[in-house]
Parts: C-alpha cells; structure tokens; sequence
DNA sequence: GTTATAATTGAACATATGTTCAAATGTTAT
DNA sequence: ATAACATTTGAACATATGTTCAATTATAAC
C-alpha cells in the first residue's frame, strides 16, 4: 500500500501529518495535502458560507433579489427592529454580498453581484433535489 | 407611491406587515411577501449554508473532492482527533453533502453528489473574485 | 468466547452568534 | 441654529457551535 517511491516525498508534506495518529492510506493523505486549498482562502469561503448560513440573512439575500430595498422596507417585511436589520446587512456588506447606495436620507440595498444569487440558486437546487 | 390597486391587495400579505412601522416603500414590502421563499425551505437552505460555513468541514468536502477517505486519513490530514472528524461527518450527512459506504472496519466518506463540488467551487469564484 | 481495530456517541467546556435596547451618526428641512 | 427622519453603533443577553475527553458500538481476527 505504501510504495518506496511514496516513502521517499518531501519532508514538507511529511511534517505536516501529525506524529503518533493512524494512517490507514498514506498516499490519499498526502495527495489531500498537496491539493489543499490555501488557509487564507478557506476560511474566506467559510466566512461567506457562515453569512449565508442564516435564515434572515437569506430572506434578506432573497428579497433583495426583486430589487433593491431600504432599512426599513426589510424590517417591515422581515418583522424585525431596523437595528437587528442594519447589523446584519453590514455582514452582508463585508463579506461583499450586498451593496448600496445613498439617495437623501434612505440608504438602498442591494445584491453586490450576479454570483450572489447563483449562490442562492445553486443552494435551493441541493436543499430541492 | 401607493395606487388605489396596490391598497386593495388580499388581507393576508397586509397581515403579514407588522403594525406601527415605518413603511417607506411599501409596494416593495408587499412583493417581497409575495415572491418569499417558503420557511421550510429556507431553513433547509440556512442549514446547509450554516454547515458550509466552518473552515474544517470545507476542507474535508475539498479533500473528498479528490476522492473516498475514512475518518483516520481525514484526522490525520486535519491534524485532529477522529471523534472531531466523526462528528463533523455526520453533520455534513445529515446535510446530503457527503454519504459513506462501509468496507470491512473501515468506513469510506464521498462527496454525496456533483452539487457539493459545485457548491464549494462557485463559492470560491467569489471569494476570488 | 477474547482481543484489537475503526468509528461513533454523549457530556462538558470555551467561544461565537443573533437579537434587543439605548444612545449616537448623518442627512434634510425648517 | 433646531427638529425630524433613516440608519448605524455598542453593550448585554440568551442560545448555538466546535472541540476534547471518556465511554460505547460495530466489525474482523484469533
């Protein structure tokens, strides 16, 4: 199972396998390793899932979806305090989900790109299936 | 802003509007009542989504991209325990996003469809984006 | 039967999360 | 200036989450 080509990899990807736990099949391990994806970038991708992990959140994504709405619009259609609102769309804001724009007093929101809402869709075809 | 037609709309999306808040834009309040997403689907969505969103089972869906593991070559290539992983496993099949067969001892975890790739990979367009 | 291995389960802990409340911005009109 | 409006901010609270540890199940070999 463990070939003596396999044995002799870097010592790198060697390092990172903890001492003293179990290896049922080395080579799958390694492999996991040489094509993990960068930290930085998974915990990028588990944030922006984390944001969407939310039912107000993706009520917020959805209605945004129609077009774009103001605080309060959403706090009436949400029935929630505009405070518990505006919390969550800065998430949304900074995880680059939703934008928006200033137009007097009234600060209309709205889904920051197209991937968004493929995000959604992609989503409701698994939970569907 | 608000139509004569608009005020004449069924009673049960008013209902829906809870009393004594400010309603700016109304005829986008009652839409996005219309156009919602029904609970039970968004919970379902929220609890995938809420599953996606942790950094360690992100990369044990990325690392079963590459194919089946069991739950030691998963410890070893998280760097945790295997009742960590066993745990973190169960949510993702509780979520359909991974399935495993059995083979002697050992169980062997996959990706439960090509929607996890999918998911994992559009997510990823727009962190990178 | 006993022993060893692979994985799961449940309790416990520290940490993170979502909402509310009260107070503070920023904008427009008077 | 002042007042009113739309939204944001920070602290506080209860609840949810991820990991570890110890104990348990399930399969295979002896």
């Amino acid at each position: 199972m463990t070939s003596p080509t396999e044995k002799a990899t870097d010592k790198k990807e060697e390092e990172k396998i903890p001492r003293g736990c179990r290896l049922v099949h080395l080579e799958r391990v390694r492999r996991a390793i040489r094509e993990a994806i960068e930290p930085r970038e998974i915990d990028r991708l588990a944030e922006t899932y984390k944001v969407l992990g939310d039912p107000t959140r993706l009520r917020i994504l959805a209605a945004l979806g129609g077009g774009e709405m103001c605080v309060c619009d959403l706090a009436a259609f949400l029935g929630l305090t505009e405070s518990a609102v505006s919390h969550q769309l800065r998430r949304l804001k900074d995880t680059a989900l939703v934008k928006c724009r200033r137009e007097g007093k009234v600060l209309y929101y709205s889904l920051d790109d197209a991937h968004v809402a493929q995000l959604v869709s992609v989503g409701l075809a698994h939970v569907r299936e």
